[in-house]
DNA sequence: AAATGCCTCAACCGCCGAAGT
DNA sequence: GACTTCGGCGGTTGAGGCATT
């Protein structure tokens, strides 16, 4: 009845404690409590559920429960044909790696897709039907994953391999794709120009294999665009960070000594419905590939970025000078190194499932019943005062015709769809309420400087290209100083400037916040409950404006989400400002 | 209607690596 | 360097539902 095993007793602090634990499945009133967990604490120490919300379960077994069944945008329902290819595609190149290959699909788990494999290879095994549909099952050489060998040549145990799979007896009937000889140089002409293919270190040979499912995912179909969104997104979290020098170059190349832009990573992709988006770095940060022996200090892991975002088809609209960029940059990403926060920010989980929120970079807070307009305005003056360009066409593409978003008309009903490109029904603009009328003053109100502060595309050409530069420079020190793929102490060593670095950046922002202090509209844009957090110690916090309101919100709406009861007509522009604390102060992240 | 087999899915288990002490 | 703690991953299990006989 009672679990003993050694996570259990190496996460308690008391054999008492453990011998309580729970198990078997969750109670609604269980799911409230780890949901108000999360939103207190954030996705992490989850061995200290049990202190802060008394829930008696493991730690592990928390992380589960919300990672599979209750964070934001998880996608429910049948794997659809596309996402069946894809899964195909990408098991034929990284074998049983499920948490890779749901980080491609959003808003699946690791463990869905896992049930979903191990039912399908039970059911063609037994109808006699191969597992790979024929596109799949001779893919080019120069598709397959190449780092596999490169890892460890001598490695015969790792699951990577799909022919070495002990998942299952049913694996016998596995069709072994051919696997690249280490040597075979693998083509990415998609997203970067051709170059050596010499693998000096762990991200280094990531980034190409993700690039490689990339390719071959294109290759397979373009019905997976979509998707592979998502893909491209892990591919580039896996380059090297970029020296923050270029970062700097760029401050002084547009003369705003001392301030921070608060996009950390963006990243342009061509597939998106809206043209450009980021799906999975709504605060600009980089997230990687799992199992990069980096990953846990260099970037915020995948599986710690906002849901919402991380698993949204959709992501982010940028802005018409990044449109310009994306379009005529095939270098699909911008990354600009940050360790600061952010001047102003979105909080998505305000509206958690409808994904059709088109955020410009700008990130600034659209709820509409928790902050007042004229913040909004102000902030984004000295966003624009002091940012890339913003400017009033970037609230028209928030706006999209297609894809509006009215919070407080958004009905139980169209909450829970389904979300089949992440877009809402346009039908709610003609009663977007706060929104709505917010937009409108944003189309009156002058801007100042806008000219000035505008990225202009030239700009942007020269930046682009000085961060290619950079890139690839970053590339080749890491080539350079790389030892054997897992021997790390000349990354670790560069992971350790990179925080110095940040460190200094943070010390700028800080500059930054005085000056928003100054600002007499500034003070009560933020609202976090978390005192660890940094915001929380800014002078931007202010104490949470209603909690028995937030709770009552959190309680009719996870209820009305979960179990399919509450009031279908609730009124969304009650909703709280949510915690969006573990996101914000994650040492040393690009 | 009952029995059986299959399928789906949630949850658990054990292992592993990273980070901290 | 040894040990502990924590989080993540992949494999496995078992309950419940559904379809078929």
């Amino acid at each position: 009845m009672v679990a003993k095993g050694r996570d259990e007793k190496l996460g308690s602090t008391s054999s008492s404690s453990w011998a309580e634990l729970k198990k078997g499945p969750w109670k609604p009133e269980e799911d409230m409590l780890l949901v108000e967990f999360v939103k207190k604490h954030g996705e992490r120490d989850w061995n200290t559920v049990r202190k802060h919300s008394g829930l008696a379960r493991c730690g592990k077994s928390c992380r589960l429960r919300w990672n599979n069944h209750l964070r934001p945008n998880l996608r429910k329902g049948p794997i659809s044909p596309d996402e069946e290819k894809l899964i195909c595609q990408l098991h034929s190149q990284i074998g049983n790696k499920w948490a890779r290959i749901a980080a491609m699909l959003p808003g699946r788990t690791d463990n869905e897709i896992k049930n979903f494999w191990n039912t399908r290879i039970k059911r063609l095994s037994r109808k006699g039907v191969p597992l790979y549909p024929p596109e799949i099952q001779s893919p080019r050489p120069d598709l397959l994953n190449p780092y596999l060998h490169h890892l460890d040549p001598q490695n015969n145990h790792s699951s990577s391999s799909p022919s070495t799979s002990s998942s299952s007896t049913l694996q016998s009937n596995y069709q072994t794709p051919t696997l690249l000889s280490p040597t075979t140089p693998t083509s990415h002409s998609l997203l970067f120009p051709s170059q050596p293919q010499q693998f000096h270190d762990y991200d280094d040979v990531v980034l190409h294999d993700s690039m490689a499912m990339y390719d071959a995912a294109l290759e397979n179909s373009r019905h997976h665009q979509q998707m592979l969104a998502s893909a491209m997104m892990n591919s580039m979290a896996t380059q090297p960070p970029l020296p923050s020098s270029s970062f700097q170059r760029f401050k002084r190349q547009r003369s705003i000594p001392n301030l921070t832009i608060p996009v950390r990573h963006v990243a342009l992709h061509p597939f998106s419905p809206l043209g450009l988006s980021t799906s999975s770095s709504p605060l600009g940060r980089s997230v990687s590939m799992a199992g990069s022996p980096t990953a846990s200090t260099t970037y915020m892991h995948v599986a710690s970025a906002p849901h919402s975002y991380a698993s949204s088809p959709t992501g982010m609209v940028l802005s018409p000078t990044a449109l310009q960029l994306g379009v005529s940059n095939p270098h699909p990403t911008m990354r600009l190194p940050l360790s600061s926060p952010p001047i102003v920010t979105c909080r998505p989980t305000y509206l958690p499932r409808t994904s059709s929120f088109a955020f410009d970079p700008m990130l600034f807070d659209l709820n509409p019943a928790t902050t007042h307009a004229h913040h909004h305005m102000q902030t984004m003056d000295d966003a624009i005062d002091n940012e890339l360009s913003f400017s009033v066409e970037d609230l028209g593409i928030l706006m999209d015709p297609e894809t509006t978003i009215s919070p407080n008309t958004c009905s139980s009903s169209h909450i829970n769809e389904p979300q089949q490109n992440g877009l809402v029904p346009a039908a709610d603009r003609n009663n977007a309420g706060p929104l709505e009328e917010f937009l409108k003053e944003a189309e009156t109100i002058s801007i100042r400087d806008v000219e000035e502060a505008e990225f202009s595309t030239e700009q942007a050409h020269a930046f682009l290209n000085e961060l290619e530069s950079d890139m690839e420079e970053s590339r080749l020190n890491c080539s350079s100083s790389g030892q054997a793929l897992m021997d790390q102490p000349e990354a670790q060593l560069a992971v350790r400037e990179c925080q110095m670095e940040s460190m200094a950046e943070l010390e700028l922002n800080n500059e930054l916040a005085n000056l928003l202090e100054a600002n007499p509209l500034g003070h009560s844009f933020w609202s976090n409950g978390n005192d660890n957090d940094w915001l929380a110690n800014s002078q931007f916090s202010q104490p949470s404006n209603d909690h028995h309101q937030q709770q009552q919100y959190q309680i009719n709406h996870f209820m009305d989400d979960k179990y399919g009861y509450g009031d279908a007509s609730a009124d969304y522009s009650s909703m709280p400002v949510a915690a969006s604390s573990s996101w914000d102060n994650m040492p040393g992240i690009y």
